[in-house]
DNA sequence: GGAAACCCTGAAGCAGGTGTAGAGTCAAGC
DNA sequence: GCTTGACTCTACACCTGCTTCAGGGTTTCC
């Protein structure tokens, strides 16, 4: 199986799975005479694998630790829950993030019907102006990015 | 003001602010002999701005248009409503999308309760299992990164 | 046998910064 | 007047999770 027909059958871009295999998340596949991948299904499933994680927004470095517990799998799967737990934490926090992110934006845009000079625009004010003191948000503890990211700190 | 000064009083990193001015979403400031940064009111002002904006999880991009209405405003704020209107959009497709995510990964947790050998874990197989058929995502449309980027495609 | 479709490597680019090295500047204390 | 430490300067590399590009080589189809 070339790389073409892998990246068909996993919905996903060959130079994707080239990525993955850069960031040791893919074995290397043996070559075929004119060094082409040649990949077994094996790979087929390892991928998937990875995809399925990655739609379910985990960072590669999560997906690379479920992959060592399938590797290795230890006596029990305590890890493995913790590691879905933790994650579901993650996405939980910041659909409340969005929801009061959601809540001010809507705020701020019935500040403004857009009948007057944009020099008067209510939007524009409800920017300028200062907000009620919030919380520092906890210093960055983990990765960044979407989901895991942490909010940016306002004063 | 020097940019330390400037830095504690927006609760902005040094080097952020740095990088503002690099992307030109601050004007340069004066010099101090020193060849020191040396701000002024206006510029707390338009770090502010950016700032709340940048809270508000908008893009760079957003906030530059924005601070462009400011500069040159228009005769109405048609154009300040309807970037608003956008990002609220994107607010909310991603909590949307997000809220099927925590249902989805709170289903995968609940198939495993730490009992058995992580060989036999439910959780692993559920992700290696195949899921039901998704509606393909549509093309990738714009900017990438959080609330503004596009869901990963799966099959 | 020639064109199209595929594959290869390596490097650079995206957002929105963060962090580093190696240097210069400035105020305070002795 | 000199040292120490806090601050600042520039220029560059690094982060995630890819994507895109340049400049080739290989295979397949007609």
């Amino acid at each position: 199986m070339k790389i073409g027909e892998l990246a068909a059958a996993t919905d996903t871009a060959v130079e994707t799975i080239r990525y993955y295999e850069r960031q040791r998340l893919l074995p290397e596949p043996a070559r075929t005479e004119g060094n082409y991948r040649a990949y077994a299904d094996e790979h087929v499933h390892r991928l998937a694998f990875i995809r399925r994680c990655r739609g379910l927004d985990m960072t590669l470095d999560e997906v690379r630790s479920l992959l060592g517990f399938m590797d290795a799998p230890g006596p029990d799967c305590t890890e493995v829950n913790a590691l879905l737990d933790e994650h579901i934490g993650h996405v939980t926090h910041r659909i409340t993030e969005l929801r009061r992110l959601e809540q001010e934006l809507r705020l701020l845009r019935a500040s403004c019907d857009a009948t007057g000079s944009a020099a008067d625009c209510g939007i524009l004010k409800g920017l300028v102006a200062e907000t009620a003191p919030r919380r520092k948000a906890s210093k960055r503890h983990g990765h960044g990015g979407d989901v895991h990211r942490h909010a940016l700190k306002l004063r």
